[in-house]
RNA sequence: UCCUCCUUAGCUCAGUUGGUUAGAGCAUCUGACUGUUAAUCAGAGGGUCGUUGGUUCAAGUCCAACAGGGGGAGCCA
């Protein structure tokens, strides 16, 4: 047996080759366009209807599975180079045409949603999750090859101290009769971590332990967040990249970051060239029915090779006010939060103006001040911002967020009685500051925005294999 | 959680100022045709108009609540 990939790469003209794929459509009783998942193209396979059995025939419908035997040749018909002259054809599975739900057509993203386990069967669900793949690969290949280790970060964590946001509860208690302390307080001493325990909202303190030690680390692993976010670019299970780098400052860090997503992008360009121009096609046709004003100037390939070709703007959260503030939709009250000065955090409609409008470009904004961002960053000498950093990209908003960490001991100490965070809970997070303590910087990725922003597509939803977000949890 | 829009055939959608028998394309079935490319041609079947309640002589159409979904906002990656 041969993927459908490997015989259009090499493709050995005249001999007998078998393949395994479903049918995505036949037509005039002759022609099957079959697809192995292997890659986005369908291979023709030609029966000929006069020998088949009749009861063969008919169970070659959209959705069945089939064995394929016969020899390689070139098309006799345009649309293909090449195509199968079927010997002989064994149907594997079958599917019902009546009641499969994928039909040769085009389908409403959301009704496909509510399909995700046939979803992958499409065109589109195919080439969008053989680029996540890739992406992923690239990920692996551009830390593996600068000297960084890759390091599990623990799923179930014991601190809520994190502040990124609701958690999940992990526990065998009884739901319905929990233990109770004394003061009818739930008793965690009797649950399975003898505390209470949550499913990880970042790897990233972790992380910075073992950068500790092993000098440049990354995750990638699931993360979780039980916010009631309903948006196009949240999930309540996502997948982050975080990597964390002793002795790196901020600009380090943000030279790593830029440098990382150029690469990442770089290999998928070069290595998904198919799927990628199959996208760009169906956004193009996709934009036809939309007014002219609403229309992305670029393409979706022109829009990553930007990305790629250019350095990202790097610009101050305080210059980044200023801009605003002498902003033609500042002065003209177009904004619906108009900039009232410095100190209070951006909204979307701010970040969107500067990356869309004002720069034209990804923007990295830093030195934030020091009251909107954690704990853990920072403190800069002016003792008013902190050294985090934010990638905004255009359409997906934030991509990366990131910040050189608080390294000093009394200064993160200060920082966490101000913040009101338990010591006792993160006294291993503050032996990192007593043993060995040094400059170290790292990054958070949300890889489901990385691929959204590859792939063209507008939700997140679309581009993780089965999404989990509020009151959703099918499959 | 807030704002806003949507819910009509398996899918995508049309349905007039409320009016009597709710339509189209694709899909399916039957037949014809056979080098097709979302094949074509002829015919057929297919509907609790999201749910519940209300207004009205009359509701797919107007009102309310609920459910599900989309888009935007907040939270963030």
């Amino acid at each position: 047996m041969t993927s459908i990939d490997s015989l259009l790469k090499e493709p050995r003209l005249s001999q007998d080759v078998t393949i395994c794929g479903w049918v995505r459509t036949f037509r005039s009783n002759r022609f099957i366009a079959l697809n192995d998942g292997s890659t986005l193209n369908n291979l023709q396979c030609v029966v000929d209807f006069e020998q088949m059995g009749e009861d063969t025939l008919r169970r070659i419908t959209t959705g069945a599975a089939l064995r394929v035997s016969g020899t390689l040749v070139e098309s006799q018909g345009r649309g293909q180079s090449l195509e199968i002259q079927v010997k002989t054809l064994e149907v594997l599975g079958d599917s019902d045409p009546e009641k499969y739900p994928i039909q040769p057509k085009k389908h409403s993203m959301e009704f496909l949603r509510e399909q995700a386990h046939l979803r992958i069967r499409t065109n589109t669900f195919g080439a969008v999750m053989r680029v996540r793949s890739a992406l992923a690969f690239a990920v692996h290949r551009y830390f593996t090859s600068h000297g960084f280790y890759y390091f599990h970060a623990p799923i179930i964590t014991g601190s809520d101290a994190e502040g990124a946001g609701e958690m999940f509860r992990v526990s065998t208690l009884d739901p319905r009769n929990p233990p109770l302390t004394p003061e009818g307080i739930i008793d965690y001493k009797q649950d399975f971590f003898g505390k209470e325990t949550n499913l990880t909202v970042s790897g990233q303190l972790e992380a910075e332990a073992y950068a500790m030690a092993l000098g440049k680390v990354y995750t990638f692993g699931p993360t979780f967040r039980a916010e009631n976010s309903n948006t196009s670019r949240h999930l309540a299970e996502f997948w982050m990249i975080e990597p964390e780098m002793a002795f790196y400052d901020l600009d380090a860090n943000m030279d790593l970051a830029e440098e990382f997503i150029q690469e990442v992008l770089r290999y998928v360009l070069d290595h998904c060239r198919e799927d990628l121009e199959f996208l760009e096609n169906r956004l193009l046709d996709e934009e036809k029915s939309k007014p002219q004003a609403e229309r992305s100037a670029m393409k979706l390939t022109d829009k990553l090779r930007f990305v790629t070709d250019q350095p990202f703007r790097r610009v101050t959260y305080t210059e980044a006010i200023d801009i605003l503030k002498q902003s033609a939709p500042n002065r003209k009250k177009k904004f619906q939060y108009p900039i009232e000065g410095w100190g209070t955090d951006l909204q979307s409609e701010h970040e969107r103006y500067l990356v869309e409008k004002h720069f034209e470009s990804p923007v990295i904004l830093f030195n934030y001040p020091a009251e909107i961002k954690a704990f853990y960053m920072r403190l800069n000498e002016d003792g008013k911002t902190v050294r985090a950093m934010d990638i905004l990209f255009p359409g997906i908003g934030e991509i990366v967020g990131g910040s050189q960490r608080e390294e000093r001991l009394e200064v993160l100490q200060q920082k966490m009685q101000q913040m009101d965070i338990d010591e006792k809970e993160l006294w291993w997070y503050l032996d990192l500051r007593r043993f060995g303590t040094a400059v170290h910087s790292g990054f958070g990725l949300g890889f489901e925005r990385l691929v959204q922003f590859t792939t063209g597509m507008g939700n997140i939803r679309d581009v993780i294999p089965f999404p989990r977000t509020p009151q959703n949890a099918e499959f």
